[in-house]
DNA sequence: TTGTAAGCGTTATCAA
DNA sequence: TTGATAACGCTTACAA
């Protein structure tokens, strides 16, 4: 199978396999008969590029790594679809790896990025013990963009969004029309940032009103079960059980809906739900959701471009930070409490 | 930044780069005196393997390449969270990339695969005219194994759908429940074979009941859009309107029902919905969707295991093509048609 | 506009 | 159990 290469090809066209490099990306150099001739001995040959000896030769990987909780969740899988329309025209070759919430898969999936010499990584955010190799990437040339959250290190590029103000605009929300007795069923705490954002989010808006926390009325869930079995279970068993429930994602929101129905309980009328991340379906639930609309595939896109512009002593310039706006999008899956006291009913 | 290599850990350790090489990969070959001293000499001086020279020297990348429709359906996402689980292990890079049903931008993304002599190649289906790239992946010892249906040449490996016994199995049920009139609303039509085989289904199980062929009834959608709007304009707009719809995904089916509802249109009870993919909301929709499910991660993992297992001359040996159940799962999206005999109303 | 030649950092073969 | 040495196929100064 002994492939055609360069100097192959140089000798068959009577040049050297610098002009055949030419050829390949600076035409321009070349003289037009020398061009078409080279060229020609390609397309006889069937020569095929070889990009792992390129980019071996350039000591830089032409490829870009990303980095996602998991394709599974939609949010991120929008956030995947923006990365590629940016990268869509010079088409780098995308690896894609996906940690599940866990910071060892993350470590290994940022090792290996580093191990590839790869142009740079987007990471849909990351947890914090992993920051020392983040830096080691930064320092070995590869840089990295956050995405889905802004960085305490401020020496990190981010696309990212305001979790916290996200969650206090919902709160605020729920607030306006009278709930008091607000419970919260978030991602996995320990190893993201955003969910930590989003608790202490919680925990302001209810201060700012006087209401005291209540840790039996956060939940914190795994990456992957769809909770509200679970979750549903605990908090109707509460003594005094929430009036309304706040979503760290609008999945878990409707498995909360659908194991409230099961039990009678009617949304919004008894219990208001408020969703996160605004899926495409949320619209035609019912009742639609209300959610968080968050700009998942612009981060990607936006976070790619910095990516792709960045120069190569970027490790000297102050890092690009930007925080997107989310919008709340009211629907119909949140109404005031049936009274202003508490729970609507006792399970 | 010129990095540590394994000459130099050979130098700075005493021993020879092979000597360094084979602590690498083949540990039990070396005195442990000698690995020891090694990778002390690593840990010291950070040292960080190469995989572009590696991969390179071997003339054959780690990585595996996943080509899909596109990361925002949840069926593909599903597919790549299965190969992810087969890849754990041994955790190959992979190169993920999308076509977006446009066949040039596949065509471009097994050009890169080429190029990139990647370890093997995941396709969820292509398109019949890039099958002799493909072949000529193949050829040059990069495997291909397509995922999401059988393809016509018998020499390509599988891990596939039936998906046209999967749609007679849902049109048979809607005959069973007295539908006669039945509309289509499916994916891109040239640039599917999976699309093909389904309208095939619909065809052959109209002609089964001897019910003639209405091409008014079958509308093709762009891969991008919630077509409900549409579809549902020109279905209604018929002389005689269908008592049920099959849906290409369980997508379209959530837009179509929502627009059925707007205009006042009862599902089941006026209009039958049935999907494909059996998204994971789909039983928390109202009314819960009828659709086929479809066992998307299971394809990504086998399609992966198959890859990783296949010997170097897999070439030689017969393909091995396997095609996964799917599961007709009723909820209540369906009912019989208010009479036998066509519309239960005029638009 | 083109050619020469020196890398790039690993792996693999063969011999010791 | 280890070492020498030759690839691997491209890019890139630098020179012509």
């Amino acid at each position: 199978m002994s492939s055609i290469t360069v100097q192959k090809v140089a000798k068959l066209a009577g040049v050297s396999a610098a002009t055949v490099s030419r050829c390949l990306h600076s035409p321009h150099l070349v003289r037009e008969a020398t061009l078409q001739k080279v060229r020609q001995v390609m397309r006889e040959n069937n020569y095929i590029y070889n990009i792992m000896a390129a980019d071996f030769s350039r000591r830089r990987s032409s490829a870009v790594g990303v980095i996602i909780p998991t394709p599974a969740a939609s949010a991120f899988a929008q956030t995947l679809v923006g990365i590629q329309e940016a990268t869509f025209e010079r088409n780098a070759p995308l690896f894609v790896g996906s940690t599940h919430y866990r910071p060892e898969l993350e470590r290994g999936l940022l090792r290996q990025c580093l191990e590839h010499r790869l142009g740079g990584v987007l990471m849909a955010g990351f947890d914090p013990s992993n920051a020392d190799l983040v830096r080691e990437l930064q320092a070995n040339g590869i840089a990295c963009v956050i995405l889905w959250e802004k960085p305490d290190d401020p020496l990190l590029h981010c696309v990212g969004i305001d979790n916290y103000q996200s969650v206090r605009n919902a709160l605020d929300y729920l607030f306006s029309i009278g709930h008091r007795r607000i419970a919260a069923v978030l991602g996995p705490l320990e190893t993201s940032n955003r969910t930590r954002h989003r608790l202490q989010a919680y925990r302001d808006a209810l201060e700012s009103r006087g209401i005291p926390y209540d840790p039996e009325l956060v939940l914190f869930k795994g990456p992957f079960l769809l909770p509200g079995k679970e979750a549903v279970t605990r908090l109707l068993s509460l003594r005094e059980a929430p009036t309304a429930i706040f979503a760290g994602s609008d999945l878990t929101a409707v498995s909360i809906i659908s194991e409230l129905k099961g039990r009678g309980v009617r949304v919004p009328e008894d219990i208001s739900i408020c969703g996160f991340d605004d899926n495409e379906v949320s619209a035609y639930l019912t009742p639609p959701l209300t959610s968080v609309r968050v700009p998942s595939a612009k981060m990607g896109r936006l976070g790619m471009s910095f990516l792709l512009e960045l120069p190569a002593d970027f490790d000297r310039l102050p890092p690009r930070r930007l925080l997107l706006d989310t919008e709340f999008v009211i629907r119909r899956s949140c109404a005031p409490p049936v009274d202003g006291t508490g729970a609507p009913f006792q399970s």
